[in-house]
DNA sequence: GGAAGCATGTAAAGTGTTACATGATTTT
DNA sequence: AAAATCATGTAACACTTTACATGCTTCC
């Protein structure tokens, strides 16, 4: 810390910034051969991924900056004619870090945030008709998010097949089969709620 | 937008802070009879609601003194001994709040922050035995999650039972079902990907 | 007397969302 | 010629986590 020592003239090392799930999120589509931030944002969409990891460009476009900066990606311009474009690619020391990431034993909970089931634990506060409209809501809801992975999202995933690669096909048809059950799981509520005299009679409340 | 305009002096209005999920689960759990800090940390723990909505410390006693500044909630002392403790409960403008919060019928898509799916998708990366594991890992830990929703979060949600209070024990089901599900679901995949040829002739590479 | 639990807060750093901002190319 | 899409970035704000910080009370 005494500023009187000399400075030696080696070169800035380079920075290694902590990699949270987004950064690796980014180093895998980089490693398969997802090649720019914009190109990273589609596959993110097509393929409904900000389901399990949500990422907006607002963070892909920083995030592949420090990761470049920790020597984890590549950058060439890869300009298409003189609209500019990045192409990176993953560095020996990325594909490191994204495998042993891959192959850590420890998973942190899942987290489900989800704004329905909260209003559904504070059901008690509503009129019965009012708790079941909620039920009817999170049961559509459950339907329609499994339209959209048999749909769009299964279709995309299983067009990775014919090249070798099965587990997006499979977290996918994991996704609509959940989707699937939780809506059968919230009809059967639907049924016990009706059935029930103490609910059922105050209908109208 | 001229500056001529004479300041009419009216008294500063109430700041009504714009309200969150987080500010809903605190008004929900004071309108239930929650009533301070801590004890808003005790029941969001002891419930497990940090499972669809997390939230520590640090939020909550901030967040306390905006819901209190925006008068939704009203705060007296409520020492015991020398150590302080506050009291809340809701004011009009809370409840009608809240209920407004209940009553809306759009609903945010759920979010999954999942670390473990995100490795799921991208576990052709890995050898086929490793894949495997991280399948394991996956139901062993849904397991886990239905054990303690049986044994430690449906036992107090159904506490409130007894009080007419039915919804909380509702969503304790829900969860542990849900987990129960996702340990047979990965089960299956399990066995799935053990028969494959493929996966498992190469099972040491 | 010490440990565990009760009780409340703040500071700093990190993460995430929305809006702002710009400009090229391709498709209709 | 306009609209859609490709492409990249920044700024401001909101939210979340981790660590720091303090002091009382109850139980062993």
């Amino acid at each position: 810390m005494t500023s009187s020592l000399p400075i030696p003239p080696s070169p800035p090392p380079a920075r290694k910034p902590r990699l949270n799930p987004s950064s690796f999120l980014l180093l895998g589509l980089i490693r398969a051969g997802v090649q720019s931030g914009y190109a990273i944002r589609r596959a993110i969409a097509q393929m409904r991924m900000d389901i399990f990891w949500a990422t907006t460009h607002a963070q892909i476009y920083p995030q592949l900056a420090r990761l470049e900066d920790g020597g984890y990606i590549a950058r060439r311009d890869d300009p298409h004619g003189d609209r500019q474009r990045n192409a990176y690619s993953l560095t020996e020391s990325g594909e490191r870090a994204f495998l042993t990431w891959l192959g850590v034993s420890e998973q942190p909970p899942m987290e489900l945030r989800d704004e329905g089931l909260l209003r559904l634990g504070f059901a008690d506060a509503l009129p019965p008709a009012r708790a079941l409209d909620l039920v009817v809501q999170l049961r559509k809801r459950a339907e329609e998010a499994e339209r959209e992975f048999r749909e769009e999202i299964i279709p995309v995933s299983e067009s990775f097949l014919q090249l070798g690669i099965r587990f997006p096909s499979v977290v996918g048809h994991l996704g609509a089969d959940y989707q699937r059950w939780a809506a059968s799981r919230l009809a059967a509520l639907e049924q016990e709620l009706r059935s029930d005299p103490t609910f059922a009679a105050r209908d109208q409340e």
